[in-house]
RNA sequence: AGGACCAUAGCUCAGUUGGUUAGAGCGCCACGUUGACAUCGUGGAGGUCGGCGGUUCAAAUCCGCCUGGUCCUACCA
């Protein structure tokens, strides 16, 4: 083995040897446990998030496959509608400067598909790298053919029992992108904005009871004034209440519009009077039902002025009777230019009040960053409160548990004031929605053209002549079979019969509304697979707290539909992953860090590129630029995938958001190294030589020793420990038992331990035996337990390690991955191995602390003397005499019967027992004198707070009984303590 | 405005049902190179557990209020 760890040359090898074997797929043996993979983008790249929750995953499966789960970890990729659409559109841009309406629908999916092929390879490629134990055999993407099925049948079934419908409602309209979009990927940003007040006369000489003719209204939005259909006031208001039912004149379109009474105004606010503009407004379009008011758009789908409104009933139906003219001042304006035009023109009109400025949140698509317009238009919806009842229900009853608790709370109160789902995108990258249109307009929904010509005839055979002979025919001539019409069918009814074909709808779908079906759809449903019976529902989704809206809930929610099942019974929900200052990593910061380059290393000037080049906002490169060669003037290391993810695992506490520590991070691939020399240290005094081990696992007479039985014992501590850690998901918990009886148990004490009786030329053969079995078993459970979690480099040396343990090679198991997790085994646990250790660590540090309080030097030999010793400190003595001498570097231990005897000495207590070391004239005196008064000061506030306890009648009465005892115990101890000091103090001042 | 979460050493964080001399890693100080490892070893300094009040024999831990921070929801007509 290389002097120092070098992760770079094991990881790679590894991991393709691991997929050459099929090391990921289901065993077929024992129960189930399965993780799908929550999608990433298909041309997208891994980030930290990707990572830490890659590193918990995989560390799960790896687990559970140890333990004997036959375990799934379905792997795959999302088509990730608006974010790949716009990335292949700049692309296409920036190569060809063609949008994609230049290259139309088809030729520009073609690209976006040339794409996925192109780039789709880096994600997965990426996963590989962090050791992402998934089955690529069976990988999916969410377009694929048979998950294009699962999403048809679902829609289709939706739509058949009128879960699915398509009406004209106010939705999210982003006018950049075109297309609605969800609540959920609208992002509210608050800014300074203005508040203009507006007059609206009253009509029909009316006034109001101060005698005013006119209303006052406000708003943020001026050029929502066109659309006005009425103005609200409170039912309650006296100021107002005489001119309910009457109406105003709309400034500058001289529509009359009603004044009603409604809740909504609040008569706190401003003048009391709201318009009403309910094409354009989510609350005034409630009122606007509430009332029956019109509905009048005013914009086209950029968000411009239209020539003419458009005026709608609630149900979306036209109003012809509506008088659509709008002043063509503003026809085409866009929708900021026509805000200021309308302003100027009120002031003019002398019918502008007054401009507040006001601090405001607007909306904004997180996608394309432009303000988001609420507009009128034609969706396909999924009526949801159906579905949210079971979906509530499951996780009440705990068929599905969150971890952490509390994040069921954040499920519960979102669940329980759901709106219908908006899941059609006016977008090309997607599941086109399955719904075709006639001449007419009438709609057929239908998993193909086939089938939905086949819906289109029968329905309008039952009504019109022409369609029934038509379908007859087909009937006849076998055209129609099953439901659909085939090819040949279709063309004899556009030939033979003259019906137009059927137009598809142009809308995609949602695409959470595709990834709302991964738990099954990637297992083959609608099929009843194999695969599906056995691993659904999946065990556990990992996955952050800010999609659980997007897709946690909507799974629940179809999946239970129409599955009946639910789709994991655990969510792990992680926190975010921040820089080292808490501050979110984002292009724009400058703050970003690749998971890949902290495994590899990347030079300063590499970084610096990463961070600056390309930028959108150039301006702010020279900060970032400073920032990087602040933090990291060297650039980053490399330390290894394995270093990433034990940082990952260690600081993964419970569903809070992470921020990500470079030094931890150092300190990992520290501890990959320390583990790797251990290693080193263990196979140089094993390898070739008599570990009392046959290859046949049979042992040979051996001796342990003391310290063979501690470790043993500690590690079937840690071996439990770390098990319950993983089973509550307290990866921190796991890593750290891991870490400290790797590091400061099995290298610092039983490693050194080790030594002398290796060493030792008076050992028996049976002892040292005894202790190169210990250090080689040891060391593979070590291995072992670290595999989930550091699964390269535990991989790697147990390799070398595993014969040595007498683990038979040539069984098909000759890879950690398919070794069984070690179990803790209660019988192996030895107390009083364990005190005698406890004991023996005491008086090594004990001599320890005296060479550095005195400024002995580490390797002098000394001479101490014991004294005040029991019966069991003297055996003690006798049996560890070989381990003090070598870790204590002693020269001689001498019982000394005579406390009263002792020289001058530098004295340190071991339980009762007094370890002196003779100090000779070695002693600055004024230095120790100072020295112990901070020493017997400090012992007698231990001693007053105690006597404080103890003296207090009401803890001595109420405390349980332990609770005293153990408080009388630690005075006792402390006394002693302070006796030692006390009389170590006198002897110095006596000098 | 309502809600959630957080506040422990210079930094990043543990601290399960109240009882520990409040812990770890990094950083800091001192010492140390012959036989696993300087990506190391040994020893050490450093915290009135955000503030105030309460419950209790006993509070970092339970309750209330306050302050500061992060986030979510709503409003902003």
């Amino acid at each position: 083995m290389d002097k120092t760890y070098q992760p770079e040359q094991i990881e790679s090898r590894w991991y393709e040897r691991w997929e050459a074997d099929g090391r990921f797929a289901p065993s077929g043996e024992g129960e189930p446990y399965s993780i799908m993979i929550p999608p990433p983008n298909v041309t997208g790249s891994l980030h930290m998030g990707h990572a830490f929750q890659d590193t918990i995953m995989d560390t799960l499966i790896r687990w559970r496959r140890m333990q004997g789960n036959n375990t799934l970890w379905q792997v795959g990729t999302d088509h990730a509608g608006i974010a790949t659409q716009m990335l292949v559109e700049r692309k296409v841009a920036a190569e060809e400067g063609k949008s994609r309406h230049d290259l139309g629908r088809e030729a520009f999916i073609d690209r976006v598909w040339e794409w996925k092929h192109e780039s789709g390879g880096h994600i997965t490629r990426q996963l590989r790298r962090m050791g992402a134990s998934v089955d690529w055999s069976r990988e999916r993407f969410t377009m694929d053919d048979g998950f294009y099925k699962a999403v048809q049948e679902v829609f289709v079934r939706l739509y058949e029992e009128d879960l699915i419908y398509r009406g004209k409602r106010l939705v999210n309209w982003d006018p950049t992108l075109h297309t609605a979009i969800s609540d959920l990927e609208v992002e509210n940003r608050e800014q300074q904005g203005q508040f203009w007040h507006f007059r609206y006369p009253l009509a029909d000489g009316v006034t109001t009871d101060a005698g005013l003719d006119y209303l006052v209204v406000a708003t943020t939005r001026p050029e929502t004034l066109l659309g006005d259909t009425g103005v609200a006031v409170n039912p309650e208001d006296p100021r107002y209440a005489s001119l309910i039912g009457k109406f105003v004149e709309l400034p500058l379109v001289g529509r009359r519009i009603p004044i009603v009474a409604d809740e909504h105004a609040d008569m706190e606010k401003g003048s009391g009077c709201v318009k009403i503009t309910p094409a354009h407004d989510f609350n005034d379009y409630e009122v606007g039902r509430r009332h029956g008011l019109p509905l009048i758009n005013v914009f086209t789908q950029d968000a411009a002025i239209l020539p003419q409104a458009e005026a709608f009933d609630i149900q979306g139906r036209p109003l012809p009777e509506i008088d659509p003219s709008l002043p063509q001042a503003y026809a085409g304006l866009d929708r900021f230019e026509a805000r200021k035009r309308i302003v100027a023109d009120m002031e003019a009109a002398g019918l502008l009040e007054q401009i507040e400025t006001v601090n405001n949140t607007l909306p904004y698509g997180d996608r394309s960053g432009d303000v988001i317009e609420p507009l009128l238009t034609d969706q396909w919806f999924v009526a949801v409160e159906s579905l949210a009842g079971p979906a509530i229900e499951a996780v009440e009853n705990g068929d599905i548990q969150f971890v952490p608790k509390n994040y069921e709370n954040m499920y519960f109160s979102w669940m329980r004031d759901l709106q219908d789902w908006c899941i059609s995108r006016q977008l090309w990258w997607g599941h086109r929605i399955p719904a075709w249109y006639d001449a007419e307009g009438n709609v057929y929904v239908a998993r193909t053209e086939a089938e939905a010509t086949a819906k289109y005839l029968e329905q309008m055979a039952a009504t019109s002549g022409k369609h029934a002979v038509a379908l007859k025919y087909l009937k006849d001539k076998d055209l129609l079979v099953n439901g659909e019409v085939n090819e040949e069918g279709i063309s004899k009814l556009t030939e033979d019969f003259e019906f137009e074909r059927l137009t598809q709808d142009e809308d995609v779908l949602d695409t959470w509304f595709s990834s709302g079906l991964w738990t099954f759809g990637t297992l083959g449903w609608p099929e009843q697979t194999p695969e599906l019976t056995t691993f659904h529902p999946s065990s556990v989704l990992v996955t952050g707290f800010d999609i659980i809206f997007f897709w946690v809930a909507r799974m629940i929610m179809l999946t239970l539909k129409f599955t009946g099942e639910v789709p994991f019974k655990t969510v792990y929900v992680h926190g975010l992953v921040r820089d080292g200052q808490g501050q979110k990593m984002s292009k724009s910061k400058g703050n970003v860090l690749d998971p890949i380059d902290l495994i590899d290393g990347i030079t300063l000037d590499e970084l610096l590129e990463k961070r600056t080049g390309n930028m959108m906002q150039p301006q702010k490169a020279k900060a970032i630029a400073k920032a990087t060669r602040d933090e990291f003037p060297e650039g980053i290391e490399p330390h290894g995938t394995d270093a990433l993810r034990f940082t990952f695992l260690s600081q993964a506490t419970t569903g809070r958001d992470i921020k990500f520590d470079m030094g931890r991070l150092d300190g990992y691939r520290n501890f990959c190294n320390k583990l790797w020399n251990a290693s080193r240290y263990v196979l140089m005094n094993a390898e070739g030589q008599d570990c009392g081990v046959s290859l046949e696992g049979q042992g040979e007479s051996v001796e342990l020793s003391l310290a063979d039985r501690w470790i043993v014992s500690r590690l079937q501590q840690t071996e439990a420990q770390v098990t319950k850690a993983m089973e509550e998901f307290r990866f921190d918990h796991a890593s750290q038992a891991l870490y400290e009886f790797v590091w400061n148990e099995y290298c610092d004490w039983y490693l050194e331990l080790s030594k002398p009786v290796l060493w030792d030329d008076n050992a028996s053969i049976e002892a040292k035996r005894g202790t190169r079995r210990t250090l080689v078993r040891v060391l593979e459970a070590i291995l072992r337990l670290a595999h989930p979690m550091m699964p390269f480099i535990s991989e790697e040396i147990w390799q070398r390690v595993a014969p040595l343990a007498g683990k038979a090679a040539g069984d098909g198991r000759e890879s950690i991955m398919a070794q069984p997790w070690p179990v803790a085994e209660q019988e192996k646990i030895d107390e009083q191995a364990t005190r005698d250790i406890e004991w023996l660590k005491g008086v090594i540090v004990a001599v320890r602390n005296v060479r550095a309080e005195m400024n002995i030097a580490p390797g002098k030999p000394l001479e101490v003397l014991l004294t005040k010793g029991s019966a069991t400190d003297r055996e003690r003595l006798e049996a560890n005499r070989l381990f003090l001498a070598k870790l204590a570097k002693l020269e001689s231990a001498t019982w000394l019967d005579d406390p009263s005897q002792a020289p001058l000495s530098a004295t340190q207590l071991v339980g009762d027992m007094e370890v002196l070391v003779p100090m000779a004239d070695l002693i600055d005196k004024d230095a120790e004198l100072a020295r112990l008064a901070k020493e017997i000061d400090k012992q007698d506030k231990l001693i007053g707070g105690i006597e404080n306890k103890l003296g207090n009648e009401s803890f001595v009465a109420k405390a349980p009984e332990a609770v005293v005892e153990k408080e009388r115990g630690k005075l006792k101890e402390y006394q002693a303590a302070r006796a030692v000091l006390l009389e170590q103090r006198d002897k110095i001042a006596a000098l």
